[in-house]
Parts: C-alpha cells; sequence; structure tokens
DNA sequence: TCAACTCGCACCTTTGAACAGG
DNA sequence: ACCTGTTCAAAGGTGCGAGTTG
C-alpha cells in the first residue's frame, strides 16, 4: 500500500527573470520548488488495474475516472499560494481494439480532441492546503463528445492515455504564465478510454473496489439484476478475485499478472521488487517509470524563441532533445520497445488555452486546451512512427542528475501581447464557460503557443502550456 | 455482419436539507 | 442561538444489456 513517489529532480528556480509573487508570500525563493513531492494515493489498487491494463469508460455526459486521481504532496511552501492541474496526454499515436484477451494496434490515431485541463477546484490555495491533506481529483470527468460543455476532459474511445498532474505556484490564474510549472506522472495510472469494458477483468475490478457498483458484487444482497444476467460473467466466473478486495497488491491469480500488451512489446512482469511501476505494467517499456522529469527553462528567450525552441526529452539513455518546431515536423518518437507493433512514444504535446463562452452556467473544471499540434495525434501520422526510431518518450531514463516523477518547466508565454492570437485574435468567442477559479479572459491572456492545427474550428483555443510538450 | 456506441434501467453511495436533542 | 447527530429523500455514480449506428 506504499504509494509511488515522485521527486523533483532538481531545482527548479527557472533560471531567468519572474516577476514577484503578487502576494510576497514567496519572496526572492517564492518559485524555488525544488522539494515539492507528490506521491500517488491508492498506489495498490491503480496498480492492481495496470497490470490488467486499465480502462476508463467514457460518456456523452462525462465519467468519473475510477480508480480516482489522488496524491499527497510535500514540501511546499506553506504559504505559498499554488494551483493544481490535470490533464490527459496520449500514451501513443495509436488506436486500439480489444481482441479475445489482449489490445491490439488498430490503426492510427484520431485527430486529438481539444486538450482541457481539469482544475482543481481548491485551486489557488496555500501550500499548508494541500499538504495536509490529501487532494483528490475526485470530480474530474472523461468524455468522448467533443462539443462537450461542461468542462469535461475529452477523450477519444479505444486510445491510451495518462494523467499528468501540474503544480504551480501562483496566486491566480493569471499569474501562472510567469510561474513555474512542476508536473508530475504516474506510469501506473495509464489507461485505455473506452466506451464499454473490453477486458472483463477490469470489469471486475471495477465492481470489486468502486462503492458505486456494488450492487454487481457477486457477494452482494443483489439478485434481482444478476438474475437477469445468465451467467454472471461468463468468462471469469471461475476467477474469484476476491482476493483483490483484501490485497490487490498482491493478488495471487496469475491471469491478472498476464500483461495484455505483452504482445505489444511490453515488459514481462517480474515479481517482488518495490514500487517500480512499469515492472508490473503493460506499457513499461514505454514509459519511464520513473517519470521523466524534465525541467525546461525559456533562459530568458523571447517568445518567439520560445514558440519555436526546442523541447528537451529525456530519453533511454539520456536526454536527446529533438525539436518539436510545429505542426507536421516534429519527428515522433516511437516506441523503443521492442515488439514488432513498433509502439511509439507520444509526441510533446502542447495544449491550448479554450475560448469560453461567458453564458455557460455549469461550472467547468477544465480548462479547455487547443490541439495538440506536438501531441501523438497530430503530428504522428504524418510522422510515421514506423521503422524510424526515435527515443521514446515515455520510455527514457532520467539523466543522471534527475530525480525521476516530475517535470517542471516554467510556464511561459510565447506570443507577445500584440502577437496574434489567432483568426479571432485575443478575444476570441468563449466556446466553453470559464473554469473553476478561471477568469473569464484568462483563455486569452494565457497565450503560450502558436501552433496550428488543421482543426480550424480548435482556433480559438490556445495553449497553456508551452513545455508540457515531452 | 460486427465492433463501437448510446440509452434506460436497477442498484448503490453520496449529499444536503430538515429535524431533534443537548 | 448554536452545535451536533440522525433521518430521509434527491441527486448522481455504477455496470448491464438491449438497441442503434456506421
Amino acid at each position: 500500500d506504499r504509494p509511488l513517489d515522485m521527486q523533483p529532480i532538481r531545482d527548479l528556480k527557472p533560471n531567468f527573470s519572474v516577476p514577484p509573487s503578487a502576494s510576497g508570500t514567496g519572496g526572492p525563493d517564492s518559485y524555488h520548488q525544488g522539494n515539492a513531492r507528490m506521491t500517488l494515493e491508492d498506489s495498490h489498487l491503480w496498480k492492481a488495474f495496470h497490470e490488467v491494463g486499465t480502462e476508463m469508460i467514457i460518456t456523452k455526459q462525462g465519467r468519473r475516472m475510477f480508480p480516482h486521481c489522488k496524491i499527497n504532496l510535500s514540501g511546499l511552501l506553506p504559504y505559498a499560494k499554488y494551483i493544481m492541474l490535470v490533464d490527459m496526454v496520449p500514451v501513443d499515436a495509436f488506436r486500439h481494439k480489444w481482441n479475445k484477451d489482449k489490445w491490439e494496434v488498430a490503426g492510427k490515431a484520431e485527430p486529438q480532441p481539444p486538450c482541457r485541463t481539469y482544475l482543481h477546484p481548491d485551486s489557488p490555495a496555500p501550500g499548508s492546503h494541500w499538504m495536509k491533506q490529501s487532494v483528490s481529483f475526485l470530480k474530474l470527468k472523461l468524455t468522448n463528445n467533443t462539443l462537450d460543455q461542461h468542462g469535461h476532459i475529452i477523450l477519444h474511445s479505444m486510445h491510451r492515455y495518462h494523467p499528468r498532474f501540474h503544480m504551480v505556484q501562483a496566486d491566480d490564474l493569471f499569474s501562472v504564465r510567469w510561474s513555474v510549472f512542476q508536473t508530475f506522472t504516474f506510469p501506473d495510472t495509464a489507461f485505455t478510454a473506452v466506451t464499454a469494458y473490453q477486458n472483463t477483468q477490469i470489469t471486475k475490478l471495477k465492481i470489486d473496489h468502486n462503492p458505486f457498483a456494488k450492487g454487481f458484487r457477486d457477494e452482494g444482497t443483489n439478485t434481482k439484476r444478476r438474475a437477469h444476467r445468465s451467467q454472471p460473467y461468463p468468462e471469469k466466473v471461475g476467477k474469484k478475485m476476491n482476493s483483490m478486495d483484501k490485497d490487490p497488491e498482491h493478488g495471487s491469480n496469475p491471469d491478472f499478472r498476464r500483461s495484455p500488451y505483452e504482445h505489444m512489446g511490453a515488459p514481462k512482469s517480474e515479481e517482488g521488487g518495490p514500487v517500480k511501476e512499469e515492472r508490473y505494467s503493460p506499457w513499461g517499456s514505454e514509459q519511464d517509470p520513473s517519470l521523466s522529469i524534465r525541467t525546461d527553462s525559456p533562459l530568458g528567450a523571447d517568445a518567439r524563441d520560445m514558440y519555436n525552441s526546442e523541447q528537451l526529452v529525456p530519453t533511454p539513455t539520456s536526454y536527446h532533445p529533438y525539436r518539436c518546431h510545429g505542426y507536421g515536423k516534429s519527428p515522433s518518437p516511437s516506441s523503443s520497445g521492442g515488439s514488432g507493433s513498433g509502439r511509439p512514444g507520444y509526441e510533446p504535446r502542447i495544449p491550448d488555452v479554450a475560448t469560453v463562452p461567458e453564458h455557460e452556467t455549469p461550472k467547468p473544471h477544465a480548462l479547455e486546451m487547443g490541439p495538440s499540434p506536438c501531441g501523438p495525434s497530430p503530428c504522428g501520422p504524418q510522422l510515421a512512427p514506423g521503422p524510424q526510431e526515435y527515443p521514446g518518450v515515455l520510455n527514457m531514463a532520467m539523466p543522471p542528475a534527475s530525480k525521476p516523477g516530475v517535470l517542471s518547466h516554467p510556464l511561459y508565454a510565447p506570443y507577445s501581447t500584440e502577437q496574434a492570437l489567432g483568426p479571432w485574435g485575443g478575444a476570441a468567442p468563449s466556446q466553453y464557460p470559464p473554469p473553476h477559479h478561471l477568469p473569464a479572459d484568462y483563455s486569452t491572456q494565457a497565450v503560450h503557443h502558436g501552433y496550428h492545427h488543421g482543426n480550424v474550428a480548435d482556433w480559438s483555443q490556445y495553449p497553456l502550456f508551452s513545455y508540457s510538450c515531452w
């Protein structure tokens, strides 16, 4: 039940001038976040799902995740304010399908839906607040409705994603642009978005562990529904998973150790050993368990430089910078993993900030991000992962000086204020309601990226994270 | 034909209002 | 008046299975 730990690898203080914190709480070191530490709660549960191949249901109206993202934070400055965000990045550039008992590649990924970032409703809050108890993203919802107006995170079914947690020291969303982002990922949280569960083992895990699905448990008192089932869990009725309830992490059912992605080159699971995520992971060969940390610093580069600047991307052996020069030009890091399917890693993805309609009533918690010019979907297909092997972004080793698990980068606005913000300029009509705590015009102020996307409809959206490409 | 998707259902937990008691 | 605990109904989160779609 040990949480997965991740720590920043280095001092995150950006090597450039940063406006002082508005609140003055931070002082000169207000963006010194090198001691921040994030751990994933319920890691055993995540691991149990991950071993089987986590699936998350997505629906038009939005579906919560289960397990949901819950983290513990430490090392924050108690009186400095922080903002917590979550977004989803593609794991690869493929669409997948479930074939009998395993996942297979089923073609190229579909074009990226608008990338949204979920803003924790407590944001901004002082470090003491974030550290006093676990931070839950329970209400984060996933949807496959690209026209969703509730602020849910939009994903494609049958595509694989993993959540990224962003921590920003900022007094408010306006100052986010000047702040240093620390991005954490936990390999065990990767999942396949589906509209209906494919792997019955996942269904069983969900039923066994999600309290809302209690009515489907075999041992439950519910007889009515099961009466409708000619045979509950037809193919797995013999695979009693009760042990998972008690100790999912040590579930002994060998079937649960077998990765549905093994055929795709994932490393074989090994028993024992500490929490090295990918040890059990179907995606182990691609993702660096230790989660790459990247420290990107604008280094005083001007906005346009940032726009076209290199993206440092860790590779299995070292940092291998590759360029992300915009739509259609990024190299596509493909799988370093070995299977013939050649699953590539995913490419950097730079989300845009969405424009938001002011009339919307629901209180969204997701920032609308624009197309992901560097993501696997927009770039990958053109780059045809194929044989040409770029270092897999997810299968990277940390630089010696780095600790795994965190990627830090300053939020930076490549656009100067006079730069065009798309066809509608800076005040494009809002498409989505403003996110929680998000000032109405934030979306037009926090402009960080200028890649164009083929989808003109998304032009009103601008990236929030200029350097979330990785 | 079939995989992917949608929808309504029963069952369940969570939430919050209303109320009672200290 | 205030606080705490209990009750209960409504809201909303689940997977299932039938129907729909492309």
